[in-house]
Order: C-alpha cells, then sequence, then structure tokens
DNA sequence: GAAAAACATTTTATGTTTAAAATATTCAAA
DNA sequence: TTTGAATATTTTAAACATAAAATGTTTTTC
C-alpha cells in the first residue's frame, strides 16, 4: 500500500487496474474530487452555521435573485424535485429565514424571498463559503482553472445532448 | 434568457452573477457537471438493471479487489459512511450478490466478496457502464483528457492538504 | 362557457445518507 | 491481567431525495 493512498485515504481512484478505460478513469477522479470538495464544505456549513447544504444553496439562489424565486424557479435551479424544495421551504419558513407570499394574478405560485434575517444569515455565511471555495480551488493557476471552465463547459454540452 | 440554458435547464451556474469570484464559479460548474453525468448514469442503471448506484459502486470496488475487502475498506474507498455501507450490504447479500464471511483471527471484521452470481450481474453491468460513461465523457481530445485530469489531481491535493 | 390540458405546489410512500450512539472485539500499557 | 484506548460494525434518528398521486388554479380548445 503506497504512502500517498494511505495519506488521503482510499477512494474511488485509487485502486483502478490497467483495463479501465480513459474515460472511466477520468469519470472516477471527476466524481471523487466533487464529492471531497463539496463534503469539505458541507462539514465546514455544519460545523460553523449549523445549516446544510441543500439549505444553504437554497438561501443561495434567493440571494441572487432579491425579487423572489417561485417554488418551480428553485426547484429548476437546485436541480432537485419539487417535493425536495417543498420540504426545504417549510423548514427555512419555520426558521423565520425565508417567506413565502402569493403572487398576484396566479394563485398557484408562491414568491419566495429571503427574510431581512435571512438576508442577513446569508451574507454572514457566504463570506465563509467562499472563502473555504478559494482554499479548495483558488490554488490553480489561471490557466488551469480556465482549461477546466472549458472542458467542464465541453462535458456538460456533451450530456445535455445525450438525455432521453 | 438564452436558448442554451433554455435547453439545459436552469442550474448552478447558469445564473451567477458579476460579483461571484471566479473559484466559485468554477466550484458551481464543476458541481453541475458532475451532477449531471451522475444523474444520467443512476437512471441508466435503474431503467435498464433496476439497480442504484451506489450499490453499482459497491459491487465495482469488489469486483476490482477479488480476495474481498471489509465493511470499513468499503466505507472508505466509496467515500460514504459505515452505516451507509452496512445497509446496501444488507440488502446486496439478501439478493445473493454477495457474501460476507468472518475474517480467520479476527470476529469483529467481515471479509465481503461478489458471489459468483454478483460476478455475473456485475460483469453485464459494467460493460453498459462503461459505455455510457464513455458517450459522457469520451467526447473530449486528448488535450482535453489529460488537462482535466492533471487539473484534478490538483484540486485533490489541496483540499486532502486541508481536512481538519 | 364547459371540458380538457397544462401548470404550481404539496402530500405520501419509499429509500438514501449522515452523524452519533451502541455493541462487540482487539490491542496496549501499567 | 485488568484497565483503557482503538478498531469494526450495526443501529438509530433526522435530514434529504425521488416518483407518483392529490389538490387547486390557469389556460386552451372546441
Amino acid at each position: 500500500m503506497d504512502s500517498a493512498s494511505d495519506q488521503a485515504g482510499l477512494d474511488h481512484e485509487s485502486r483502478l487496474e490497467q483495463g479501465d478505460h480513459q474515460a472511466v478513469r477520468l469519470w472516477l477522479r471527476l466524481l471523487t474530487c466533487t464529492n471531497l470538495v463539496e463534503r469539505h464544505l458541507r462539514n465546514r456549513l455544519r460545523k460553523e452555521f449549523d445549516i446544510t447544504l441543500p439549505r444553504f444553496d437554497f438561501m443561495a439562489q434567493l440571494a441572487r435573485e432579491p425579487k423572489g424565486l417561485t417554488m418551480g424557479d428553485l426547484s429548476q435551479r437546485m436541480m432537485v424535485s419539487g417535493g425536495n424544495v417543498s420540504g426545504i421551504a417549510v423548514q427555512l419558513e419555520g426558521e423565520g429565514l425565508i417567506s413565502r407570499e402569493p403572487v398576484p394574478g396566479n394563485r398557484r405560485a408562491f414568491c419566495v424571498t429571503l427574510t431581512r434575517a435571512g438576508q442577513k444569515r446569508f451574507a454572514e455565511m457566504a463570506e465563509a463559503h467562499e472563502a473555504w471555495v478559494t482554499e479548495c480551488l483558488g490554488n490553480l493557476s489561471g490557466t488551469e482553472t480556465e482549461q477546466m471552465m472549458s472542458v467542464l463547459k465541453h462535458i456538460k454540452h456533451d450530456v445535455s445532448r445525450i438525455e432521453p
């Protein structure tokens, strides 16, 4: 067992055998890397602000859109099901961090916004969050960052063309 | 609203505002991209083989290690909690795809292996899985693939150095 | 303008995931 | 050799996630 994998812990891509193809190797490394960062952010959000990643994400979407979003908008942007968004909204509303008000002229939809308390709370968290992300991804060179952005865009395009 | 985001649906990184910094932009794109591929694979595994991604992953780890792994090994390599692995193992054992046998000389640990049926089942799935991954990530140029591999390695290294 | 289709959301049932506590075993030290 | 620490796993409780059904609203269509 080599010291590098001892150090970082064994994971998806540390244990690949020769036969695995290039694309699979890339996929496993991509997955490992994203999980690593995601877990790091999740832990710190919990430890420092006692909030989960989905709730933070929910609030982040609202912070970018001061005029508010509907539940459907949130579902799309967070890329999760409507029922999921619904459950998170109940909790955040209970904590007084968001408010749901009827949309004039459309009694089906809600307009969800951050409350004043929600804005304040989110601002604190966002600053820390950005610092944590920068800690994870901020040591790349400008070239590396650009390469990643470019290739990821390419992948996103390819995958979008597949879906049934 | 541009046609590209109509096409793929709104997501984490489609809605960023100017002020967000480089690292955060990269992170959101990385997350979006990984989620996109992960969801695609998850859906196809469910549709074609009626299996979940975690179960597939569990079996994949075992397929690479014919001598078997302990529950703790699996937890580390899959990067999920022990309780999680425990639950998956119960199910797969119930379906006769894996077996758990005591380790001689250590009554705490189990040695988990694929059964013959498990090996056969996994071989079928793995072939399809590799094709799906190649569909998602196989259209990149050699240069792009190498760049991704290299930058991801860099990120992984940076993040590993942070953890408390 | 009534029926049908589409929309926005919530509810329900089921399953996944985690952290933390509980259980049991092994190892180390005094 | 008993105490205590470390290890390996399972159980538990709560949050998260999905699909599908249910509810109520709006729009379309004939």
